[in-house]
DNA sequence: TTGTATGCGTTATCAG
DNA sequence: CTGATAACGCATACAA
């Protein structure tokens, strides 16, 4: 209550106020409006048994009025906070910010309102922020984005604290919680019928990191559709790039080029080592696709600012973001089974992949014979 | 207030709950475990009058107990949301991504949480979620984000509305409002300074949008720094790609190529525009910085991916974040004068500047002779 | 189906 | 400097 309102009120305690313009209608407001108690316009408010006929005169009082209820006074009687935590490791990341579009369709019909939290803002791992949340419930529940091992405790703590948590795309394997995850060996097998259809047969994979589950599932589903098309992926050709940066994957373009293995595609574990690579591949003046064929994973849309524009299996990103947020709605609201959603990624084909070179010239020839 | 928590009220109403380690401490536990009045430990609380004993005493009652206290009920008491509104034109620009990080790490420390609005989340304009924010007053202050000719009505009703705003790198000319911004023309004369020592005598200047004022200032600076160094900007190398989008550059290069008009060096108003030219440049294989080369504008780290990664005078976008916000608070909590802050941007030097040919030459000539 | 009464945790007023 | 107490706006158990 400002200074002013409460002198308004102090001086009005007695005489009933006919309608004065300044002070914002309440739920007491409507009530005597309507005619009808505060605990029917509440129940009417949250969409219990009211009769048609008090329903349309409230339906009428809120209306003249120009009544909202305040968020503030629910989340106070309704012991909640009117917000959840959203996590991840840097809100830099582009992944993430598709995501944060999917939360922020859902929220803005809520509502309810976001608490940012990134686990290394400031270059190290620091989750204090989140366990001060947890502990002081200041959020009514959690979204944790690309959890990995180290998040953890965090995750534990959140669980026995009984605080609803939603993880999405976690890149190690979590239960106990609720998940939103892509499909990554779907994903992989569908670049492997890409690359095949195109005519490659000479194809190497690229890692992040050594533990990261995403990389092993789409390692795994490119490996498996390889060997359905009776091919198979030389583990000579299996790399890791040890992390999901794009520096990781100049690094490993470096070795590569120096190396004497030789590919006519590469699949990168995500559209950040791909990019990685194609800069040092410039540098090179390897030429891609015509050289090498680059896929990634993840669906930025800066990869298509890239040259060549890369080619890459999509997550739908603000998609996930609004599921996760509409499943913790649900849990807050009544605490529920566990639950696993699982999306399919998309190919995006743009400008990085094409016919191995050999199998372009065989064609041109047989085109041109 | 949950059921359960109900339950345990009513069933203990009569008979004081000794220490039941349910129940969270509030002010009231506080009070009389220290032997003082609530309104002592709310003074206490908002650091106001209170005498060194009763100090102490509060203090390790809170300190025993683990109080932390409700920012529901708080806000409720003084009227406020805890809630501020961010607005922008799209959460995906990676721009707005630093200038969030900025909110963030002040936002970390207030217990306030934050709305997102993208007034272009889904492609077309629509600030009305805002408007709704600013009529049922949903939010305590609004920070808006780049905001532009067509926010105008936005932040007349916000001012309308007495709700605190303050305004980061508009690019338009608003006043009534609190102001954070960039130094645009020191920024285009540091472009200027870097490009003349180079050697480049050639220079172009691709723009924004048509009404840009951020696009403006930075051709100003560009020129005015020019024409201190006795050189002029040729009015024909003066372009306008009319708006801020990737594509634009593209489209710009191909008509830059196109015709006749040549020059060893372009500036864009953005590196977004930058990178689009770059890409196409690419594919005409116009080699950078070798024939041509290439600054931006705002310091995305994203440009250091580029091949060449880009030159650019970039802007402390969290520290602008950071200032803001912290100037959202001191607005809520006090109306106080109108403020502008002004930060000055900063020159990155990658790999899309180097002298011009004809002058690269001419040195290794006269190097050798 | 509705009304009454009470509590949610704080802050601000005003009389000591 | 301190204590009692009335708001803040809403939700719910319970009685009607």
């Amino acid at each position: 209550m400002t200074p002013e309102e409460r002198r308004l009120t102090l001086s009005l305690v007695e005489s009933r106020v006919p309608s004065p313009t300044q002070r914002k209608p309440n739920i007491r407001t409507v009530a005597s409006h309507a005619g009808v108690a505060v605990s029917t316009v509440s129940r009417f408010l949250n969409r219990n048994y009211v009769s048609t006929a008090a329903r349309a005169k409230i339906a009428t009082a809120i209306e003249e009025l120009g009544f909202r209820r305040s968020s503030a006074a629910r989340n106070l009687s309704l012991g909640r906070r009117g917000c959840i935590g959203v996590i991840v490791d840097s809100s830099q990341d582009p992944w993430f910010t598709r995501l944060l579009a999917g939360i922020e369709d859902e929220l803005s019909t809520r509502d309810t309102s976001l608490m940012l939290a990134s686990t290394e803002l400031s270059g190290k791992y620091d989750p204090n922020i989140v366990f001060e949340w947890i502990r002081e419930r200041r959020v009514d529940g959690l979204v944790i984005a690309k959890s990995e091992r180290r998040d953890r405790r965090l995750i534990a703590e959140a669980v026995a604290a009984d605080l609803p948590t939603v993880l999405v795309a976690p890149d190690e394997a979590f239960n106990q919680v609720q998940l939103v995850r892509c499909d990554n060996r779907g994903a992989g097998a569908a670049v492997a019928k890409h690359l095949v259809t195109l005519g490659h047969t000479a194809i190497a994979f690229a890692g992040g990191p050594e533990h990261s589950i995403d990389s092993k599932h789409r390692l795994q589903g490119l490996r498996g559709e390889l060997q359905a098309q009776n091919l198979r992926l030389d583990s000579a050709l299996v790399f890791s790039c040890g992390s999901w940066e794009a520096e990781a994957g100049a690094e490993f373009a470096r070795t590569f080029f120096d190396g004497s293995l030789r590919a006519t595609a590469i699949v990168f574990a995500n559209d950040s080592l791909a990019s990685g690579f194609m800069r040092v591949a410039h540098q090179r003046r390897i030429s891609i696709p015509g050289a090498l064929s680059i896929v990634g994973f993840d669906g930025l849309p800066e990869g298509a600012l890239l040259w060549p524009a890369l080619t890459t299996m999509a997550q739908p990103m603000r998609e996930m973001g609004s599921a996760a947020c509409r499943r913790l709605f649900e849990v807050i609201e009544s605490p529920g089974q566990l639950q696993t959603m699982e999306f399919p990624m998309r190919l995006i084909v743009r400008e990085s992949t094409a016919a191995p070179k050999a199998l372009a010239r065989s064609r041109t020839t047989a085109g041109s014979s």
